[in-house]
RNA sequence: GGGUUGUUAGCUCAGUCGGUUCAGAGCGCAUGCUUCACACGCAUGAGGUCACUGGUUCGAAUCCAGUACAGCCCA
């Protein structure tokens, strides 16, 4: 067989996603075994793969193909989400550029315009996700505007409202006056920018000349203003309660009030109440009953309520008003200021707070058992830290605002009579019978109905997301949701608990009784070397298609995880995938070395490659074990450094090394043979992260038939494993790296054969391993002494000294100062462990086990000062 | 301002709930090697008062308190 001495990624992966495709390897359906499912968080549909969707879907794919090879009926479900905001803001964008206004062309129109958007781009992410390897069963593709998913969120509200959590309410909403939308407290960003901060004074009534002085980063609002605060304890203003003062420019007479609100220390200690435009203004305003002046329109120009700069922009005005404050002698002064601003998530533009009717669900009842099973570890976060996050938010949790001023998304299942009371149902034809009902009159017609405007906040669609992409909202007993949910593991980055997977646990308990997943599993961050974040307005952020384009899938999903701990933040950088890429490189070349040896049937089997094997099948169900227990606890970026350092040290370099044949030289059957079955499983253990390159191999490891494929086929079984020969092979690894040392010390080159000489102690050699070390260290032969061996260089593993003879070279006074520095290491060493046993309380009061470790170290420590004093007494 | 998490090698981080020669890994760095699968490699090595100060304990990177600094969440 020809094997092409460069692996190449491009070529190999899409040929075998096309064969797991065909053979349709990802399709889940119930059946006897155990479920394991995830489902995807859904990405954006107008969005595009980014560095984050990389590392949260390569995770997801590592689990979901573990198990699917550990035996588990594995069904990870792929989709996308609507993104009301997002995309509606494109479509409109879109729109304008042809000249076009959303409310000109009206909501039917709109919304073909945004479907046939959404046909155009919806597709993007999920084709990329497959250039990664993604193992999703495509077949079961959701979107959470398609036909069921519509139909649960509108069961859902109608059900929440009937069931008395939904209501209607003026609130003061985090307004965006861009997309012209109530945005939810979790949409706004807050940002520390430089501004200012303005006092002005206001002329008390009746009075020529006494003022109050107020300080305020937002100047234009004082035309909106309806009283002054003062705190009660605060002497210097007792005078002016009760009386009023006039808003400059407007001269509008508002009272002078108190409240324990006011922070005497900042600004002024006097206060501006503007119950329009501030949150915690319209609290106080509530409490005094005072008048709300909106001074804003929907898009944040000043209303005619404003009475002065109507129709202009409110940072126009911001700019206008400063100079007529000064003009009209009520500008004290302007001081720098650092504070923090919201934004929109989705628009950037500086939030507006706005009183608004919005539809709210209340949530202090439906959180309860979401934040119980969260703290029980009935679902477990990983890492755990994150359950604190979680509680705090959830022990001050606030009604969520789940309607929006839009029309890209479930429109509210709300329909208004003419007197303004209304219905809720979940069809037109519905809310006529209720209607009729509730009026008493059989006349009405749908036509006097007329359903509401806004429509659903996006995450009321994706916090029924577990349950509804098997349909269980609309029913609830069919097969699917009862196989398949509760789902395993869901894996989501930590900026969205809140968002969605708060909700989708609350959602979960109110629509199924029970959890939607065992496990969170909380990515990091990516961001680039700087540690910032990647953005496309920092253009920092490389394009994921282009790095598999460079560095392969494998390469690419191995570089992700190399450093990226559950909940800590990745640091990217390019030689990351780089790395991954040569590791896939390594893995080919070992391949290759395998693949091209002779094989004879007619040789014996070498003793060191018969030990090696031996030694290298417990090493396997070592390592086995160990990468069961990362996975357990969700070490994903441990699970993958160990398959990394056992495929590159403990095979390549050590197995491989030694079992090797001379060059030109045939390999035995049987080490031939075990090699391949070795590699085999090891290959089996890596497949999880790097798909591509191992089914490349396996494929081509030994005669496969039609079908067969590495994605299918089984892990090894968990087995015990003997650590007195792991051990044992550890200290054969000391003693060539100490006979390497001293080559390297002394310039003595690979070839040149070596004599050994072991004076054994009790640890740190045994003799059935020899020949290893003879071919690893390329010794000449190897006798074992009892004693001192002159004009030779040494090093001692455990109590066994190791001497090469080489009188020629050995420069005593070098070989003595080196044997003084290890005597007083040990002896320091030894010092700390007498130190410890000599003290009775130590003795007395720590576990058995431990006292005896102490002694053993005791013990080893003497042995070896021992070698090192006869060795010296011998040199000198 | 309130809450919360962190501070371990040049960098990014482990350290499995106080005890194995426990101070680790990967990357980076240094030196040597074009050795026969692999220089996208191999071998060998240097690097850290575990932020600081106290306390608990026979024993602390690990537990407690405080300080400094940083991050995140909320207002």
């Amino acid at each position: 067989m020809e094997i092409q001495s460069k692996y190449n990624p491009a070529e190999v992966e899409g040929k075998w996603y096309q064969y797991w495709m065909d053979r349709k390897f990802f399709r889940s359906v119930p059946n006897g075994k155990e479920p394991y499912t995830i489902v995807i968080p859904p990405p954006n549909v107008t969005g595009v793969l980014h560095m984050g969707h990389m590392l949260n879907n390569t995770i997801q794919d590592i689990l979901v193909r573990r198990a699917r090879m550990t035996g588990k009926n594995a069904c990870w479900v792929p989709g996308t989400d609507h993104a009301s905001i997002a995309t509606e803001a494109k479509v409109v964008n879109k729109l304008r550029e042809q000249g076009i206004e959303k409310r000109e062309i009206g909501r039917e129109a709109f919304l073909e315009h945004a479907l046939e958007w959404t046909h155009k781009h919806g597709g993007i992410i999920l084709e990329q996700l497959k250039k990664l390897g993604a193992s999703c069963d495509w077949d079961r593709t959701c979107f959470t505007m398609d036909e069921p998913r519509s139909a649960s969120v509108i069961r859902v509200f109608v059900d929440l409202y009937n069931k008395g959590h939904i209501y209607r309410g003026v609130r003061m909403v985090n307004w965006d006056p861009k997309a012209k939308t109530a945005l939810s407290d979790e949409e706004v960003i807050y940002k520390e920018v430089q501004s200012k901060l303005y006092y002005l004074r206001y002329l008390v009534e009746g009075t020529t000349d006494q003022y109050v002085t107020i300080a305020t980063t937002r100047p234009e609002t004082i035309l909106g203003d309806t009283a002054v605060c003062v705190n009660p304890a605060d002497e210097r203003f007792r005078h002016l309660v009760g009386k009023k003062v006039l808003v400059p420019l407007i001269n509008r007479p508002v009272p002078v009030i108190e409240d324990d609100y006011v922070d005497m220390e900042f600004g002024t200690g006097c206060l501006k109440i503007t119950p329009a435009h501030d949150p915690n203004d319209y609290v106080i305003g509530m409490k005094f009953q005072l008048e709300s002046i909106d001074i804003f329109n929907d898009d944040g120009t000043l209303s005619e309520k404003a009475q002065l700069y109507i129709g202009e922009d409110r940072f126009d005005v911001r700019e206008k008003i400063v100079p007529a404050l000064e003009k009209a002698g009520n500008l004290v002064k302007i001081e720098d200021y650092t504070n923090k601003i919201g934004f929109s998530e989705r628009t950037d533009v500086v939030i507006e707070p706005k009183l608004s009717a919005q539809w709210f669900l209340k949530m202090e009842e439906l959180v309860k058992p979401a934040l119980d099973f969260v703290m029980d570890d009935t679902i477990r976060f990983h890492p755990a830290k994150f359950k604190n996050i979680y509680k705090h938010w959830m022990g001050n949790i606030k009604d969520w605002c789940i309607s929006r001023q839009l029309w890209w998304g479930h429109r509210i299942p709300v329909y208004y009579l003419a007197d303004g009371s209304f219905v809720v149902a979940d069809t037109d034809t519905g809310a006529l019978d209720l209607a009729r009902i509730k009026t008493g009159n059989p006349a009405l017609t749908i036509a006097d109905l007329q359903q509401e405007e806004d429509v659903l906040d996006t995450w009321f669609s994706s916090w029924l997301w577990p349950i509804s992409v098997f349909d269980g909202i609309n029913h609830p007993d069919n097969e699917e949701i009862r196989y398949y949910y509760p789902t395993s593991d869901l894996i989501t980055a930590p900026d969205i608990i809140f968002f969605w997977v708060a909700r989708m646990i609350i959602a979960g308990y109110e629509y199924r009784h029970d959890f939607p997943f065992r496990n969170v599993y909380y990515t990091g961050m990516v961001r680039d070397k700087q540690g910032r974040k990647m953005s496309k307005s920092l253009g920092n952020s490389p394009d994921p298609l282009d790095l598999i384009d460079r560095y392969g899938a494998d390469g690419v999903r191995v570089g992700m995880l190399l450093c990226s701990p559950a909940g800590g933040d990745l640091l990217f950088d390019e030689s990351l995938p780089q790395q991954g890429a040569n590791f896939a490189t390594k893995i080919w070349n070992a391949f290759r070395l395998v693949k091209n040896w002779e094989v004879s049937a007619s040789i014996e089997q070498p003793e060191h490659a018969r030990l090696a094997l031996e030694w290298f099948h417990h090493k396997l169900n070592e390592v086995n074990t160990t990468l069961s227990d990362h996975f357990e606890k969700f070490r994903i970026s441990d699970a993958l450094m160990l398959v990394y350092t056992t495929f590159r040290d403990e095979f390549s370099g050590w197995l491989l090394e030694i079992v090797k044949p001379a060059w030109q030289q045939p390999v035995d059957a049987t080490t031939h043979a075990e090699v391949i079955s070795l590699f085999d499983q090891l290959l089996r253990l890596m497949h999880p992260f790097m798909p591509f390159i191992t089914e490349e191999i396996w494929q081509l490891l030994t005669p496969r038939t039609e079908g067969e494929s590495i994605m299918v086929a089984q892990m090894p079984d968990l087995q015990p494993f003997d650590t007195a020969l792991l051990d044992a092979f550890e200290n054969m690894k000391e003693t060539v790296s100490g006979i390497r040392k001293i080559r390297l010390d002394n310039n003595i080159a690979p070839k040149e054969p070596l004599e050994l000489m072991i004076q054994p102690g009790d640890k740190g050699y045994e003799a059935r391993l020899a020949s290893i070390v003879t071919k690893l260290a390329n010794l000449s032969g190897s006798s074992e002494v009892s004693g001192e061996v002159k004009g030779a260089y040494s090093f001692r593993v455990k109590s066994t000294g190791f001497f090469i003879p080489m009188d020629e070279h050995v420069d005593p006074a070098e070989e003595l100062k080196k044997l003084e520095e290890e005597l007083a290491y040990t002896r320091g060493f030894l010092a700390s462990v007498l130190k410890k046993l000599e003290n009775e309380k130590f003795v007395n009061s720590a576990p058995p086990a431990v006292v005896d470790k102490e002694r053993t170290k005791q013990a080893d420590a003497e042995a070896k000062i021992k070698v090192l004093e006869e060795r010296i007494s011998a040199m000198k």
